[in-house]
DNA sequence: TATATTGTTCACCGTCTGGTGACATCTTGA
DNA sequence: TCAAGATGTCACCAGACGGTGAACAATATA
C-alpha cells in the first residue's frame, strides 16, 4: 500500500473517502452508548459471552475505546453498575402505600417485602443475569452487584422494624426466604422445575408466594396476636 | 529395536523412537481416567474451563480419545454423571437411626433432613461447583444433574411423610428452604456475607441452621401438638 | 508371516478471544 | 493558518479454544 498520506506529519493527504460513514464525535456519547450496550446484551444474550468483542459490536464502536474510556471491560462494567437500575429501591418493596405498610404486623411487613422483592427480580432480566453471574465469576461488576445487595438488603430489615425476640433470628429468617427466592427465579431463566415445582408456570410461582406469606406469618408472628393483615 | 517397519501404508518409516513413554493399553482404564479427571477439575478449578482441552491434560490422554469414547464434552460429563457420588441419599438425610427419625413429629422430621441436606451438600465440593454450573448453564451434565435431583427431593419428600393439610403446601415450603440452602451453600465457594449473614463463618452457618429449624418447627408443627424434637 | 483392528499420539485447522500499534479525521486554541 | 490533541477506525498479534485427519504402535487374527 503505497501513499495513503500521513496526517499530522505535514506531508498532506491524498483524497481517500473515509469508510467509516457516520461518525458523530462526541466521546460522552459514544461512552454512553457502551454502557447502555452492557445492558442489551446481558438482557439478551446473558452474560456469557459478554466479551469486549461483543459490547463493542452491539454499541456500533469500536473496541479500543473500552481501553481508552473505561480502561478495559472490568472499568466498563463497573460503571454499568453504578448506572444500572439493578436492584429494586427500599421503597419499590415497601408497596404502593407506605401508610398501609406501617400499619401492619410485623410477619405482614416481612412477607409483603418478601413478595415484593420476588416480584422486583422477576421482572429485571438484568439482575437475574446478574444472579447467575455471580456465581461464576468475580470481577467488577459482580462484586459490585454483591455489595450493593448488601446494601439494600441492610437497609430493607432496618426498615421492616422487626421486632427483637430472643429466640427468633428474625433477620436469618428473612435471609433465607431472600436467598431461595434469588435461586429460584434464577433457575427459572430456564424452565425448570425444582423439589416438584414447576418455575415456567403461574401457578408454581403462586405456590412459592404462599409458601412464602406462610412461613413469615407463622415464624415472625408475636405469640399471642392474633393480628392480620388486610385481605 | 531396528524394525519400525510400516504399518498399514507400506510407504515405510525411518525409525523415529516412539515419543510416548509408558502406554498400556486398556480402553475401559482410559475411559476411568477421563471421568475421573472430570471430578478432580470441578473439585480443583471450577467448572469454569472445563474444557476438552483441560480434562484430557489432568488425565494424562489425548483430547481425541474423549471424541473416540464419548462422542464429545457432553458424553463425558453424561457419564460422569452417572457415574459419580453427586448426591447424598436419603438415608444419610435421615440421619444414622431411622428409628430415632421415623418417632419425631413432623416438623422435626423435616428440620432433620433439610440440615443433614445442608451438611451433605457443604461437604460435596463437585456437588457445590455442579448447583453453581446449573445456575448458569444447560447442558449434558447439569441437566442429568437436574433431574437427580428431582428424584432425591421427591424420595425424600414422600419419605418424611409429613401430613396433609388444606391449608399448609408443605412441599413448598420445603422447596423454599432447600432453595435457600442450594443457594447459599453455592455462594460460599467464595467467602461472602448474604443479607447480613457471614458465610465464610461457623457462626453463620449456625444462624442459617438455626433459622431453618426454627421455620420448619413453627410452620409445619401439627396445632395442638407439644410434642418434641429428643434434645 | 501378513493383515486387520484397536489404542494412542501428533500436527494442524478455523475461529474466537483480549489486547495493541499505527493511522485517519475532526476540533480547538494560539 | 496551522499545529496539537481528542476522537475514532483498522489491521494485526498471540493465545486458547473445539475439532479432525492421518500417522504410528501394539495386539489379535488368518
Amino acid at each position: 500500500m503505497p501513499g495513503k498520506g500521513s496526517s499530522r506529519t505535514g506531508e498532506s493527504g491524498t483524497d481517500r473517502p473515509p469508510n467509516g460513514t457516520a461518525r458523530i464525535r462526541n466521546r460522552a456519547a459514544t461512552r454512553e452508548k457502551l454502557i447502555r450496550a452492557v445492558g442489551t446484551l446481558l438482557a439478551r444474550e446473558g452474560f456469557k459471552g459478554l466479551g469486549v468483542n461483543a459490547v463493542a459490536k452491539e454499541a456500533g464502536v469500536d473496541k479500543v475505546l473500552i481501553y481508552r474510556y473505561f480502561g478495559g471491560l472490568p472499568g466498563l462494567l463497573a460503571a454499568y453498575g453504578r448506572e444500572g437500575d439493578i436492584w429494586p429501591s427500599v421503597e419499590d418493596l415497601m408497596g404502593a402505600d407506605p401508610d398501609v405498610f406501617r400499619r401492619m404486623p410485623p410477619s405482614g411487613r416481612a412477607a409483603l417485602a418478601a413478595v415484593n422483592y420476588l416480584r422486583a427480580i422477576r421482572r429485571r432480566p438484568v439482575t437475574r443475569e446478574l444472579l447467575a453471574w455471580e456465581m461464576t465469576e468475580r470481577n467488577g461488576l459482580t462484586a459490585a452487584f454483591g455489595e450493593l445487595r448488601e446494601t439494600v438488603t441492610r437497609e430493607l430489615i432496618e426498615g421492616l422494624g422487626l421486632p427483637e425476640e430472643d429466640n427468633t433470628d428474625a433477620d436469618a429468617v428473612l435471609a433465607l426466604i431472600l436467598g431461595a427466592v434469588d435461586y429460584l427465579v434464577t433457575l427459572s431463566r430456564a424452565p425448570r422445575r425444582y423439589a416438584g415445582i414447576d418455575l415456567g408456570s403461574l401457578s408454581g410461582w403462586k405456590r412459592v408466594v404462599d409458601a412464602i406469606e406462610l412461613i413469615l406469618d407463622r415464624t415472625m408472628e408475636v405469640k399471642g396476636r392474633g393480628e392480620e393483615r388486610p385481605p
